[in-house]
DNA sequence: TGCACGATAATCT
DNA sequence: GATTATCGTGCAA
């Protein structure tokens, strides 16, 4: 599969748009054990003036990432034992996110199940804290720019803007604004987290 | 104190 | 097989 780095012009920056958009995209990270890569399935947008986003209250030192230019990531640790992602998703100063919640795994397979040993192969990075420890995600990887020349990056094929069967949902694991149907997913997945009925 | 989580166990169909 | 309950864990507010 011929991928090639995704140019920030053709990124929306609004995060719905995005969440939308990333879904059928890869994200690339070339990492000291190898290179791993994956087909993003599922997505949540977090916007301004959203209470459930990171970026709610303000810019602090954990979050600034959100708050850059549209195309950055954004690497936070929670619950103690897991890292997540997101994309920044809106123009610098304004914080505002895409969640990467499940991807399908393409490249560096075998790396991923070291990492989490027994998963099946469909789930490896299934769920936003599963996507960071399959992918090698952690906090260094902070507010790196996914569209510049590095390791990390998000990637296209030629099929860029193909029509694919994309699924709404309510997004998973809020007690704030957990009506808002902000999460996105391709239909028919594998890969999905969340459950079934999220999924339809 | 409360999480943008995940695994295991318990409790269903 | 599928959904629901519980709990550990470290850090920011």
């Amino acid at each position: 599969m011929r991928l090639r780095r995704i140019r920030r012009a053709e990124l929306p920056s609004d995060p719905v748009e995005l969440a939308r958009f990333l879904i059928g995209t890869f994200l690339v990270l070339e990492g000291d054990e190898g290179r791993v890569s994956g087909r993003i399935v599922e997505t949540e947008a977090y916007l301004v003036g959203d209470a459930a986003a990171h970026s709610f209250n303000g810019p602090t030192k954990r979050n600034r990432s959100l708050f850059l230019e549209h195309g950055h990531a954004y690497v936070y640790f929670v619950y103690g034992n897991w890292y997540c992602m997101n994309v920044s998703a809106e123009a610098e100063g304004i914080g505002a996110g895409v969640l990467l919640r499940a991807l399908e795994p393409i490249e560096g397979i075998e790396l991923m199940r070291r990492r989490r040993r027994h998963a099946k192969p469909t789930l490896l990075a299934s769920g936003p804290g599963c996507l960071a420890t399959a992918m090698g995600i952690d906090r260094r990887l902070d507010g790196i720019d996914l569209c510049a020349p590095g390791k990390f990056w998000l990637g296209v094929t030629k099929d860029l803007g193909m029509r694919m069967p994309i699924g709404n949902s309510t997004r998973i694991g809020l007690t704030k604004e957990a009506h808002r149907k902000l999460r996105f997913y391709l239909r028919g997945s594998p890969s999905l987290s969340g459950a079934r009925k999220l999924n339809a």
